[in-house]
DNA sequence: GCCGTACTACGATGCCTATCGTACGAGTCG
DNA sequence: CGACTCGTACGATAGGCATCGTAGTACGGC
């Protein structure tokens, strides 16, 4: 099959309405969460997260996974055996329109700026 | 006298340079600092520590200063027994262009979303 | 010099969190 | 079914941090 069902596990997520600023910034806040959002935004849709090779263990990779999710920053969903990530674009853009891409923006220029 | 000079009790600012982006997003993370720079950036001009009426303690209150001061976000300097506090406007403008409106106006949304 | 105000320094406390390792569950493929 | 992959759950650990209270320092005015 080339496109496997949306399995059933269940993955809470934040309405529209429950995002707090205050939770997106601390999820952003950390190195390796802002890497993640970083190559997701790159990335022109889902990515599954063994598609990242952070330098961390997987314990570690699913908890930052879930801190971003439970922020309201991205939306998870299982699909087979993969658990796909996607940005909440638009949820993020109609509660602070132009903060996504200003932040995103910030951490592009740092990265060039100390990344060479 | 009605302008006292500048102290020279130190006060350590990071360079402009040395202004992390992951320090500012965790130094607003907290609602606590969050509200300071939000008064800060409605009032003019700099505002002395024992201007802002916080539900902590003063011990907190110098603890979130130094936190806003250390992360870049805020220059603070000794005028006679005052300590005042400024936006560093021009720098984080000019490391980050627009991160900081943007910030202001998701804060700004949210308090008039959920404060009424 | 003495007092009051503004802020700090330090220690304590309790909570949160980033990290790991190991054991487990869910799904796919042979 | 059995083996393998992907990701989870749980416990442990170590460090960070928001908060407080108390004691202390710097400055200005009397």
């Amino acid at each position: 099959m080339t496109s496997p069902a949306v399995s059933s596990r269940s993955l809470p997520h934040p309405e529209r309405d429950e995002i707090r600023l205050e939770d997106v910034l601390h999820a952003l806040s950390d190195p390796m969460r802002l890497r993640i959002v970083r190559e997701l935004a790159a990335g022109s849709g889902e990515l599954s997260c063994s598609h990242f090779d952070l330098p961390v263990t997987k314990s570690t990779t699913t908890h930052h996974f879930r801190v971003l999710r439970e922020s309201g920053v991205i939306r998870q969903v299982y699909r087979g055996t993969a658990k796909m990530n996607g940005l909440r674009r638009d949820d993020l853009e109609g509660l602070f329109p132009g903060l996504l891409d200003a932040l995103l923006d910030a951490a592009g220029r740092q990265a060039g700026r100390l990344g060479g």
